[in-house]
DNA sequence: AGCGTCACCTATCAGCGATAGGTTGTCAAC
DNA sequence: GTTGACAACCTATCGCTGATAGGTGACGCT
């Protein structure tokens, strides 16, 4: 048993019970292992869960770079709903991203950077939409993975309809993508 | 003892020792009472966390609602700087406010959107724009307030700064308003 | 044969949320 | 002035959690 076969093993798991329910226990039943023997592959829980996290990104991590001739606000607005995508995949995604310090790929990121500013957004715009569109997401998804208390009845008054999860979400990348339009054409 | 002090204390508790290490125990010793007894006025710590979230959001909450004469730019930038006040206010003030359903008050928020809608805002527009500027709030502040695991060297090259976590939200909130100032213009 | 490393094991710890069921103090009704 | 309800605690205990200490066997290399 490596390393990897721990963290994929522990994403069905969390799929399966939900964060909360992911215990080193339940884990190493599971794997067909005693509970301390996971502290052989990971110094703490922590790092378990950080490893996870970044393992759930790789659907993500996996797209490829925009290249020159692409329009920058439908890349853009791809390139978020992706980051969606791979929050929404897992149970609990948002919890388990929101929990972990990013040290995302910083090449990557600066790639992706290149691409906006060759396009004409200005540098600092660039940095601050795609920081603020990656936290809208976090944020959206949080909030569309949290389950209820059991036992909580919802009862809101059919004056203020349920949310469409989907559209909330498109409405609000539509207003900061309009809000970076303005400056990138200024 | 009343409910009352149990969430002050709770949140001083915060405060001090962080959301993670906030236990019945712990909160128990400081009110000078033994852990059962927290039970008698919360039936689970869950609740507690919710009353104490909800006791959080006080200050925003107190906040005048906006009148007819205000601009309508002014106040949603006002309001969304407040919401950060409040979440800031306390020690994981936005991991304590995420792990809760809102339950917020209804009433609040329709005037809010009334003032919006009578402002010229279409009423759509208003509502995702409220929800987007909620969201991206609390996923600023949630990344914000993340504390890096002990031992964690950041190490970033010099090459991308440090983020100005203030000026990120004022940008981000811009790109925001910026977006919805379109759509109320036409 | 000896050694190092990997991948596990048993045993145990302190801390956690929660439950069951008993004990006080206060105050109002009769 | 006893009765009884109620609020606000108590002790004792449960099962579960993350984590540590220290031992065991398999494998490969020299």
């Amino acid at each position: 048993m490596n390393r990897e076969t721990v963290i994929t093993e522990a994403l069905d798991l969390l799929d399966e019970v939900g964060l909360d329910a992911v215990s080193t226990r339940r884990l190493a039943k599971r794997l067909g292992v005693e509970q301390p023997s996971l502290y052989w592959h990971f110094r703490t829980k922590r790092d378990l869960l950080a490893a996870m996290a970044e393992a759930a990104m790789a659907p993500h991590m996996a797209e490829p770079l925009p290249t020159a001739g692409d329009d920058w606000r439908d890349w853009f607005r791809e390139n978020t709903r992706s980051f969606r995508r791979a929050l929404l995949a897992r149970r609990d995604g948002a919890r388990l991203h929101a929990g972990t310090t990013p040290a995302g790929d910083l090449d990557r990121v600066r790639r992706k950077m290149a691409f906006l500013t060759a396009s004409g957004v200005p540098e600092r715009d660039a940095q601050m939409a795609m920081l603020a569109a990656g936290r809208f997401t976090v944020g959206s998804v949080l909030e569309e993975q949290a389950e209820p208390a059991p036992g909580d009845a919802p009862e809101l008054p059919a004056d203020v309809p349920v949310i469409d999860h989907d559209a909330a979400f498109e409405a609000g990348l539509d207003l900061i993508l309009d809000g970076l339009a303005r400056r990138a054409a200024s």
